[in-house]
DNA sequence: AAAAGTTATTGATCGAGATCAAAAATATTC
DNA sequence: GAATATTTTTGATCTCGATCAATAACTTTT
């Protein structure tokens, strides 16, 4: 078991034109000659290992990052002490636009695994943006993206019960990792149910218990982090539905 | 009180450059021939009535919206039927941002009150971003604070008592007022009890009664509409303190 | 392979806040 | 200005999920 975590090199230095992550991330919809501009100021460093960070909260801003491999956590601190998770982070997607605003990062950022990653120097996009119309245009609609995402687990927040966002959260996972070319039924969570549980609002144990309900009526099967989904129907049902059906009065009153 | 909401349309219909939300709105930081640039895209139309809808969900994209005078809220529907609060949006702030996107709203706006508002069609914003670099700088800046702020309102949601969420609401409204030139501690709530509610995850009655209950503890004094802040010291206090100061052990085992 | 540490599961209890219900205050309409 | 509708307050009850606690499963170290 000792090579698993042996990544090829070549592997991780592809350029924007050859990566096959290019129709998620900022290359979406430049032209070929484009693309070369933005990769020539595309840096890329080791990969991390798990636990690494990749930001600090605090720090000054310099760069946006995008997960090339692996998977990385966004979190800020509570108020009284421990951690609390502001976001999931895998292949194509970018981190550190919070950090536009006032030059300094609002959250930390460490690997849950081995993860390569590539760095943009932000000065350098913003430049390169004002010279090519249609990166402009792919960063608006990044940070927009951004924007709604966020506001949809807002409402999440705001109105769900704990079954709902559990499965919310592994319909979103299953819909990424289908964009990226894996299974969108069978995958490994690379966080742990303390880290679901923060980012989602709730207990770890209450997490557990869902999967362990979920399980039971088999809509997935769960072994540790080894996630398939049994009934994609039912847990779209889930979100889809009113948590509290049963609001149908018999009674029509009124 | 039949003059109450007449409006001198000379009010509204100032240029940028004599504006003055001009600092906390899109021309911030911008010289003052590209104020004119900029405002020369600006279309103003007569104001908003209260209940008036200023875009509907899914509705095709245009423009982004600023409001001028008023207060505008923005919702979506929740899948039982009813209609869950996303924002409120004060003088100088600016909606539509998450409709950049994919050319879609992804929720409906409308007036709480009488509302003015400016229009500023996006894709002669782009353009105009493209020509003027302070003007790109802070429409990243714009979209960045949007992710911020949404990313503290998910922390906020996600791990906070009703006391710290309500107290939290009034201290951002306070602060809002404040920099725009009104009282801090006075001022009136644009929003019913159970807008207030949808948009912090609580129910209307856990929000009157919180009034109260601050009330009776002559931290605010609430009369209906009109909050008056009078202890902001322990307002503070709340957000900033666990809400659960009981974690300090008396045993210190381990 | 035993020991120590971590993470996940499961059970029992408790409480914050939702929900239900009614009254009171205010606003709107005729 | 009486009547109707809406919004807010207040009270009583109940429930979902947090918290506390212990065990189990897995990982890492020695």
């Amino acid at each position: 078991m000792a090579e698993k975590n042996v990544i090829s090199i070549d592997k991780i230095k592809v350029a924007c034109r050859d990566c096959s992550l290019a129709t998620l991330c900022l290359p979406m919809g430049l032209r070929p000659e484009d693309v070369d501009r933005l990769d020539s100021i595309v840096k890329r460093n080791r990969p991390l290992q798990r636990g690494d960070h990749l930001f600090r909260a605090e720090e000054p801003f310099r760069n946006l990052f995008v997960v090339k491999t692996g998977a990385v956590k966004t979190f800020t601190q509570t108020n009284d002490g421990d951690e609390q998770v502001v976001g999931f982070h895998l292949p194509g997607e970018v981190l550190g636009l919070d950090a536009i605003q006032d030059g300094h990062h609002g959250c930390s950022a460490r690997a849950l695994e081995t993860t390569a990653i590539c760095e943009l120097p932000f000065e350098r996009l913003e430049d390169l943006s004002a010279n090519i119309p249609s990166l402009q245009h792919q960063m608006f609609r990044l940070l927009s993206k951004e924007i709604s995402q966020e506001a949809e687990m807002m409402a999440l927040l705001g109105r769900s019960t704990a079954e709902e966002r559990v499965a919310s959260f592994l319909l979103s996972l299953s819909d990424r990792f289908k964009r990226r070319g894996f299974s969108a039924t069978d995958f490994f969570l690379s966080m742990s149910r303390q880290e679901i549980g923060s980012y989602l609002g709730l207990a770890l144990e209450t997490v557990s218990r869902l999967f362990t309900r979920f399980q039971d009526e088999k809509i997935l099967k769960v072994e540790r982090k080894h996630v398939q989904i049994l009934d994609m129907k039912r847990l779209r049902a889930m979100v889809n539905h009113p948590p509290n059906c049963e609001r149908h009065r018999v009674n029509p009153s009124t």
